[in-house]
RNA sequence: GCGAGCGUAGUGUAGUGGUUAUCACCGGGCGUUGCCAACGCCUGAACCCGGGUUCGAGUCCCGGCGCUCGCACCA
């Protein structure tokens, strides 16, 4: 264990150096929870993202979206948010005593805990609790103080409170209507979104893992619930992974074998695993130190019915980087609900169902005037009633009164009506990426110690697809002309589209080649004096070090 | 948030209250007909911040900030 440690210092010293990791604000003491990509760790953290969107647009029924950060209180309430991530404050006018306002109403609720917000002010204004400190308690309006960054939107008495997002997710819901309609109304279809994320931690730890603000990767799926869906498993049907189930268990089996013998409740979060896995072996993770491991139910948030962690072991030990929960309908019909809005999806039936309508309502003209403010009520009651109903009925009102209705207060209806199809609210199925977890596991994989010459030697084998430099041009010495054509074909790279070429002229060249393969450079390529005479130069691979002449007016990747 | 330990160049470090803060790698420049951290010369770079004790503080004391670990918290 002592020596993970030593080699965690090492690869952190490292990547400080090289300008991958390294902490934020250093220069004014730093600040916990908060990392800055350098100007080589920038790059590394597009690339990574990039592929993360690449592969899921792949699908092709997804699109990327972009939210703001910033969200209005009352988005982050209907999620659950709020009420599950918050503690309701109130300050005494007279003393600026803080104290928690459901504490303070313990002895007048038997559950404050439980209550909203508003049930809180309300409750506060009611009982007026003392205050611990002083003698006539006067207290402020009641605020959320809790793990999200709260903040005012707009300024002074019209500001409005709101958070910054510790999901990306919520944007996606919000946008459902955009989304559905984008679809041209058809399930299944999904939106991905790439950005910060921020969570106020009482105590971030182990650099990486737990930070503050953080780069958050997620896909919001929507599917019909009614709908067994059919997914090709094929491409790991010879590959048993490493699945830990909600009792602790063990199992290695495939993804297949573990949807269909419902270990994985739903097909789709099978088939999600399937792509994550993918995904993260495409960008250098090392399959043999993922596993599979699912919540169990008291573990589960607040939103989900079954959740899948992908854990990687790295130095920190095993670390969930990936959630894949299937969160049913929960935050649909949570936005509904606080909004009164529609966001439902429309299932035509595979046959019209047809319904024969005998019985009552009210003749509007007659009861109307009768019954007044009670009109309501009676036609609900009258609406209920069989066809076989014989009228004068004494009907009896929520508040106890009872009503006579006559038959000249209704009247008959008989009709047949035609149902196509139904609303309904789509579940959601959801991958959601740390990116910072997953880039910190790439870079302790890539990293490899070895020696060289009786020195100790260390190189970061990254993904081609996310070094963070495709090449680098190292002239042999900057003069004779080998610099202003190693300076030619670095300004030819860099005017390449999505290929990053950097200039080395400092140094000796094993140096130069050595400081290369510490930031993962997978090709350099050598400027010499025949390079001069014939256009010539030597590409050196980072891998194992074997050099290959060419000219360079043929290189494969311009 | 509580407790313990720690904080010196880009990195890793030495430093017993006393002159100009040690060493190595590192970075930069020049040279080197030369391809895997080579060599020579020159050069750059640090005591986390703020108070206090003291003639004098990197060193001792207090507070803050940060880091590591344990506990607590954790979608």
């Amino acid at each position: 264990m002592a020596n993970d440690d030593e080699r965690l210092e090492r690869l952190q010293g490292m990547l400080r150096q090289r300008g991958i990791l390294l902490p934020a604000f250093d220069l004014y003491g730093g600040a916990k929870g908060f990392y800055d990509f350098g100007p080589v760790g920038g790059r590394l953290r597009s690339r990574l993202n990039q592929v993360w969107i690449d592969h899921w647009l792949s699908l092709g029924n997804i699109v990327e979206i972009s939210c703001p950060t910033v969200t209005p209180y009352e988005v982050l309430e209907a999620s659950g948010h709020v009420g599950e991530f918050s503690d309701f404050m109130t300050v005494c006018g007279q003393c600026d005593e803080a104290s928690r306002a459901d504490t303070l109403l313990e002895a007048h609720h038997p559950n404050p805990d439980a209550l909203s917000q508003s049930e809180l002010q309300s409750l506060l204004t009611k009982v007026n609790p003392d205050c611990p400190s002083c003698p006539t308690p006067e207290w402020s309006p009641v605020v959320a103080q809790n793990l999200m960054f709260s903040t005012t939107i707009g300024a002074g008495s019209s500001g409005r409170p709101g958070f910054m997002r510790p999901e990306t997710a919520q944007g996606m819901f919000t946008s459902f209507p955009a989304l559905y309609r984008h679809f041209r109304e058809r399930l299944p279809f999904g939106a991905i979104q790439v950005g910060k994320g921020y969570r106020n931690e009482i105590s971030p730890r182990q650099g990486m893992i737990r930070l503050r603000e953080f780069n958050m990767a997620e896909l919001e799926y929507f599917i019909d619930p009614n709908e067994r869906p059919n997914h090709d498993f094929s491409s790991w049907s010879s590959h048993e992974i490493c699945l830990i189930d909600g009792d602790g268990v063990s199992h290695s089996m495939t993804l297949q074998h573990a949807a269909e013998s419902g270990l994985i409740r739903h097909p789709t979060v099978g088939f999600f695993m399937g792509k994550t896995f993918d995904f993260l072996s495409s960008v250098g993770i090392d399959g043999t130190r993922v596993r599979f491991r699912q919540h169990a139910s008291d573990e589960m948030a607040h939103y989900a019915s079954d959740c899948w962690d992908v854990e990687i072991h790295g130095s920190y030990g095993w670390i969930e980087c990936v959630g894949i929960a299937h969160r049913g309908c929960y935050d649909l019909e949570a936005h509904e609900t606080a909004t009164g809005k529609s966001l439902r999806a429309r299932r035509e039936f595979s046959e019209p169902k047809i319904r024969e309508i005998d019985g009552w309502t009210i003749d509007g003209g007659v009861a109307g005037p009768a019954f007044r403010a009670d009109a309501g009520q009676v036609k609900t009651i009258v609406e209920s009633f069989d066809a076989d109903v014989e009228f004068p009925v004494e009907v009896t009102l929520s508040d106890g009164r009872n009503l006579a209705v006559a038959a000249e207060h209704v009247k008959r209806v008989q009709k047949t009506v035609k149902e196509t199809g139904e609303w309904f609210i789509p579940h959601v199925v959801e991958p959601a990426f740390g990116i910072d977890r997953i880039l910190w596991h790439v870079l302790d994989h890539a990293f490899e110690e070895t020696e060289k010459g009786g020195e100790p030697y260390r190189m970061l084998k990254l993904a081609d697809s996310v070094a963070p430099i495709d090449v680098a041009i190292l002239p042999l010495f900057e003069k004779d002309g080998m610099d202003d054509l190693a300076l030619e074909l670095h300004q030819l790279c860099c005017s390449t589209s999505g290929l990053v070429s950097l200039y080395d002229g400092s140094g000796s060249i094993g140096k130069r080649y050595a400081r290369s393969d510490e930031i993962g450079v997978p090709i350099c390529i050598t400027v010499d004096h025949q390079s001069v005479e014939d256009r010539t130069v030597t590409i050196r691979k980072r891998d194992d070090g074997s050099q290959t002449r060419m000219s360079m007016d043929q290189l494969p990747f311009l």
